[in-house]
DNA sequence: TATAATTGATTGACCAATCAATCAACAAGA
DNA sequence: TCTTGTTGATTGATTGGTCAATCAATTATA
């Protein structure tokens, strides 16, 4: 059954000012953006609106995340990566992740909830389950996988999927919010290169070790 | 010539509408912080005096910031730390940024700056120059001499320099900001003695290029 | 006509900033 | 020593403005 003609105006308006919205609050923040704001960036006539489609500006807030955070996943598809050589999962990784953040909507989006997730713990669980918590889970588990493996030499493989996050998170904050000078010359293609080839050196089984698993 | 009693007094008061304004300030951020809030918590009997010894609201943050964040300042002795050994260096340096961002009070402090940072240029700017640029300059200068003395294989400074300081503001983040579970489970030192290492076995010289540098 | 969408006006709360009035400490003069 | 004037610190009340949220009235749709 298609939705009726209301049901698609309804969600139609619903997802215009979810976008509207999207955009005060990536530039102003939840506490500065109004609905009056809001309500001319979605191109409604009037802030009264909103309060037929949400609750209040708390509720607008949320649905904006829940709707448009998704944008920020990154392609990490579960298992068939596994066995793949780390050389290759981590370009992959780390080329997808300065990518998805490259377009100035996902880093808006990207600033305004590390904005607010440093004072909302809500929006801080919120975050770090569709972005920092699932990517650092899923490369602890493939990196703990590659040391059963006896590819990777034995880390803790949570600290280790930090050692190559960090470098990446960095970077894009130097660049993104501290807009260092030096920060501009240096490629995403670089610090990715250089990340994921100190990363790989580092965790290399040594020759004792190596003999070792054997 | 030692203050006389009125500046004393003058300079004391200061001191303590500041101390409540910090504290005010990193558990509300600036927006949200009300003089009413920052009049009690420096146990003042009226909001209306902080103008006797403030502009307004943006100055006094912007004193707090310039008396307050020097705490957060790591200590980077400069050129006597150029020659000694990598692993004593970044032991020693990712330690003290962890210890000096171990207490409650620069947490907070560290979570307010970010999260005024990301919507508020000058506070980035501000930010950036007491901590990440700094610290990063340094090491970055560090690790370029390491690699002209051939201790340290040549990479582009600025991201060998992204690459180690990264996890550690990594861990931070997930520990104090996302509330990971994993993250309780794995202490500092943990995370410095990994990051340290993995950074130091990857950027080691290997032999040809060892034989190159001869 | 009935139902939902939309508007604009309004309410009530909150808050930064101002300001006139008070207070306490001290100093000068008698 | 008392009195009076001066200064800066402090207070509480007020002002002007903003904004989220509500609501009654209006318009479009089916």
């Amino acid at each position: 059954m298609s939705p009726s003609r209301d049901e698609q105006d309804y969600e139609g308006k619903r997802q215009q000012i979810i976008d509207g919205a999207l955009s005060v609050f990536a530039r102003k923040g939840f506490e500065k953006a109004t609905n009056r704001e809001i309500a001319d960036a979605a191109r409604i006539g009037s802030p009264g609106l909103i309060y037929h489609y949400f609750n209040d500006k708390a509720d607008l807030f949320r649905q904006v995340l829940e709707e448009r955070a998704p944008a920020l996943q990154l392609v990490m598809h579960g298992d068939e990566m596994m066995d793949l050589p780390p050389r290759q999962v981590l370009t992959t990784l780390g080329n997808s992740f300065l990518a998805t953040l490259g377009g100035p909507v996902p880093i808006a989006m990207f600033k305004m909830m590390l904005g607010e997730a440093v004072r909302r713990p809500v929006v801080a669980e919120m975050f770090n389950k569709i972005g920092p918590g699932r990517g650092l889970s899923f490369l602890a588990r493939y990196l703990a996988h590659q040391m059963d493996l006896g590819v990777l030499r034995r880390t803790d493989p949570g600290a280790a999927a930090r050692c190559f996050m960090g470098p990446l998170l960095l970077f894009l904050l130097t660049q993104q919010v501290f807009v260092q000078p030096d920060a501009s010359s240096l490629s995403g293609e670089t610090m990715v290169v250089t990340a994921v080839d100190i990363f790989l050196s580092g965790m290399q089984v040594n020759e004792e070790e190596r003999e070792e698993s054997v």
